[in-house]
DNA sequence: AGCACGCCGACT
DNA sequence: GTCGGCGTGCTC
């Protein structure tokens, strides 16, 4: 290779081409970071491979500076993987490339400019090179007093334009060198002094003094290396007593490698497998019948809330373990689930590790490295641990298949899915995927059109019965008791015969803060965000307002800036008054709540559920991250107070969304001994979102929602493109998502028309104003598989060299929301 | 993404 | 005339 194709982390779509010198011809290979010039400065660059395009022969090809990495840092299947997922989803391949490496690895140098020596000299004499202009003087004299400078910083200081001339002319006159600085990665393998005994004659050891016996019996009852601070605290003995062992030969103090392990892994302790059902045994048994067989699979595992999915996945991981190969457990938040992490690590001491946001940058590098030496064979972690540089990966679990925490909201928009399902293509492993309510796309991949395999776990373990659950009719309740209520009777009394057992709660109200909107009584006026087009929620523990979208705060108005009335009707009910309300209700249960408001506060939300779980709480009050995947074996009582919330929002999705919350949290009751009661309160009691979820149906849910699919065109029928423009001026806003649609329509319009995609807008979208940005959008629609992404890869490299506007351009490929 | 280049208004 | 504004074009 003497030319090689190089991704730098900016964000253009495209790679670029350097030459390679020489000296490091034969070691430089794909999946290797180097420093690379890029304009004035030195990047991180990723080695993609041998350059490839052919139209470079009028560039002139910087070098290579040199190699950040002895041998490939990332196994080069992951090049190719990052590579699909910048083309599919319309990213900057540098930025993928970044992603795959831990945060704080990435070096980069600037130019430093120091006074040649010569000038130095002539200034601390106080005398000035001749004949210059009076903007050289002053750089020369900023050099002098501060000492060599960053280029930016000189030219902070100079305050100069075209700063870029005057050093070029101070350079080539020999008074200042410009040499370039590269900084070192902030976070790296973290070495301390240790402590290793060895053996020594028993006399000798016989005849230490006291505090040396000590430490050197200490240290030899250990099988690694330990802390010198730490063996000299347990031992009680200072510096000198080790320096003496040292001397005496019977212990060496050396820097060694540590690794910072995160809490849970440190936490664990061996578990053992429970005995499988044979409805387990028999699904373990066919997914393991498609990984011996080493083609790539897709698997769906169905199984109802409680049935016993995890234990599956923990079968089959073990089984690819004595198989040689690794394995990648997906979950969707593991701050949520940290009983799950804790099982995994259990299961496979010393095999494991986690990749998850709540771990500092050292954990995460430590770990990171451990995965990629090959030291852990299991990976268990959010999102991103898709790209975990794991060798042979025999299986990728995802659990919780349809949760939209593994979609990115930001470039790159990947799907943890999707590349999941690249990734095992390429190791010729299985992609199993889980749920009690999986998403549309994946039960029709696996249902209608065959391609993922379907297993199903009917029945909960033990036969233990599905929840009994009753849906209330908001509307007669109200008729009847000619008021507004926010819990009904039925859910009053279930509640009451519920803590009364003695048994536990929970209460779902999907929206936060104590009341959603202000509403002038006299004039209409609605408070909303001056940002954001949506209204304020009303705080009462913090008696101020708050946008929900963009965080904004203001104090709670008395009267109306509308027409300055003084009457406010406070609507919509939040769970902070839901939970007032309930303690109203039943003052002797013992509440808490749960949602983002209570669980910024670092630890509430585990040591609630701690206490929780505990039975040190009765009922617990909250938002969605109440509905996912705990176990809680005394909670008998499941309420939903708005189960329509969800469902008029002007999204294609609403209804999954709506069905998969309700039955994820009717889930929650009746895990253990006690069977389950839960109580859906609606004013669309006949939805059949609602309906099927009642009768725990996903099969009745999912042939209403199909059709519903295939009648608009939406997903899994059609795949979905989301251009969103944003800008902080509405025509401009307006304007440039124009010149995209003209764009596609028109390249559009030279495809086939069986295959031709259709493009839809501009509109504003449903979220018309946020954080101050007007957002317009267009929508493409395209067949699956009919090659139209090619077509839009063409109109946006068109659309990228001429863009002539300063609106933000975002492109979503498979949004899970259009909103 | 940065960052320089380039072309138009307000100052010495 | 210069300084500085931000439109637009490039980075191998």
């Amino acid at each position: 290779m003497d030319t090689v194709d190089i991704a730098v982390p900016v964000g253009v779509r495209r790679t670029f081409a350097y030459s390679v010198p020489a000296s490091l011809r034969g070691r430089i290979a794909p999946g290797m970071r180097v420093l690379v010039p890029f304009g004035r400065k030195m990047l991180t660059g990723y080695v993609i491979g041998p350059l490839s395009r052919e139209d470079t022969g009028h560039l002139k090809l910087r070098p290579v500076n040199r190699l950040l990495d002895s041998e490939p840092a990332i196994p080069s299947g992951l090049v190719e993987i990052a590579l699909w997922v910048a083309r599919y989803y319309f990213a900057p391949p540098g930025e993928v490339l970044r992603a795959l490496f831990p945060a704080g690895t990435q070096v980069a140098g600037d130019r430093r400019i120091s006074l040649a020596p010569e000038a130095a000299r002539l200034l601390n004499g106080g005398l000035r090179p001749p004949g210059l202009r009076s903007q050289q003087e002053l750089i020369l004299e900023i050099l002098a007093r501060e000492g060599p400078l960053p280029f930016k910083e000189l030219a902070e200081r100079s305050a100069l334009r075209n700063m870029e001339a005057w050093i070029d002319s101070l350079a080539d006159a020999g008074l200042i060198t410009i040499d370039t600085i590269v900084d070192s990665p902030k976070v790296r393998t973290k070495e301390q002094l240790s402590i290793r005994s060895l053996p020594g004659q028993p006399e000798l050891i016989e005849s230490l003094p006291e505090t040396q016996r000590r430490l050197y019996e200490l240290t030899s009852g250990q099988t690694s290396p330990l802390p010198l601070q730490e063996a000299l605290r347990l031992s009680k003995c200072t510096v000198s007593v080790a320096r003496a062992l040292e001397r005496k030969g019977l212990a060496v103090i050396a820097a060694e490698q540590v690794h910072r392990t995160p809490l849970e892994l440190a936490a664990a302790s061996a578990g053992t497998p429970v005995i499988l059902t044979p409805a387990q045994q028999e699904i373990v048994d066919g997914i393991l019948n498609l990984i011996v067989v080493r083609k790539p699979a897709r698997c769906l595992l169905h199984g109802v809330t409680g049935s016993g999915k995890t234990e599956v996945y923990l079968r089959l991981i073990a089984e690819v373990l004595k198989l040689g190969g690794t394995a990648l457990f997906l979950v969707p938040e593991i701050g949520l689930t940290p009983m799950l992490s804790r099982l995994v690590v259990s299961r496979f001491p010393g095999l494991v590790s986690l990749m998850h946001s709540g771990m500092s940058p050292g954990e995460r590098y430590d770990q990171w490295s451990r995965i990629r030496d090959g030291a852990s064979r299991v990976v268990v972690g959010t999102r991103s641990a898709v790209f975990a540089p794991l060798n042979d990966l025999r299986i990728i679990v995802i659990d919780e298949e349809q949760d939209s925490s593994y979609k990115q909201d930001e470039s790159p928009c990947y799907h943890a899915r999707e590349v999941a399902w690249q990734r095992v293509q390429q190791s010729n492993g299985i992609l199993l995927m889980g749920s009690a309510t999986p998403s549309i796309e994946t039960f029709y991949s696996a249902h209608s059109i065959g391609d993922t395999n379907l297993f199903l776990l009917p029945e909960r373990v033990e036969s233990k019965p599905m929840p009994q659950v009753t849906i209330v009719d908001m509307a007669k309740e109200f008729e009847r008791k000619g008021k507004n209520v926010v819990v009904s009777s039925v859910l009053e009394d279930e509640l009451r015969h519920c803590v009364g057992r003695g048994e536990q709660a929970i209460i779902l109200l999907n929206r936060r803060g104590y009341s959603r909107t202000l509403l002038c009584r006299s004039c209409g006026h609605v408070f909303t965000c001056p940002e954001c087009s949506v209204s304020m929620t009303y705080h009462q523990q913090e008696n101020r307002l708050a946008c929900h979208y963009c965080g904004q705060e203001r104090s709670t108005p008395s009267t109306c800036a509308g027409c300055g009335g003084p009457y406010i009707h406070y609507a919509g009910v939040g769970t902070e008054q839901l939970e007032s309300i309930l303690r109203g209700l039943i003052p002797n249960a013992r509440i808490a709540r749960l949602d983002r408001d209570t669980t910024r506060r670092r630890g509430f939300l585990r040591s609630t559920l701690f206490s929780f779980a505990e039975r040190r709480l009765d009922i617990l009050v909250g938002t969605q991250m109440l509905a996912k995947g705990h176990d809680f074996p005394d909670v008998t009582m499941v309420g939903v107070v708005a189960a329509d919330s969800g469902l008029s929002f002007p999204d294609f999705r609403s209804a999954e969304r709506t069905f998969q919350l309700l039955t994820q949290v009717a889930g929650r009751a009746g895990r253990g001994t006690q069977p389950g009661r839960v109580v859906i309160q609606s004013y669309h009691p006949e939805s059949y979102a609602l309906q099927s979820s009642q009768k725990q149906d996903y099969e009745a849910f999912y042939e209403k929602e199909i059709e519903f699919r295939k009648t608009m065109g939406y997903p899994p029928f059609r795949s979905l493109i989301q251009i969103l423009v944003t800008d902080p001026d509405e025509t401009q806003a307006l304007r440039a998502a124009e010149t995209i649609a003209s764009t596609l329509k028109t390249h559009a319009s030279r495809l086939d028309p069986v295959v031709r995609p259709r493009v839809l807008g501009p509109a504003a979208a449903p979220l018309e104003k946020l954080r101050g940005n007007y957002r317009m959008q267009v929508l493409v629609k395209l067949a699956p598989g009919a090659g139209g992404i090619s077509m839009l890869q063409d109109c946006f490299d068109e659309l990228e060299r001429r863009k002539g506007s300063s609106a933000k351009v975002h492109i979503d490929v498979d949004p899970l929301s259009l909103l």
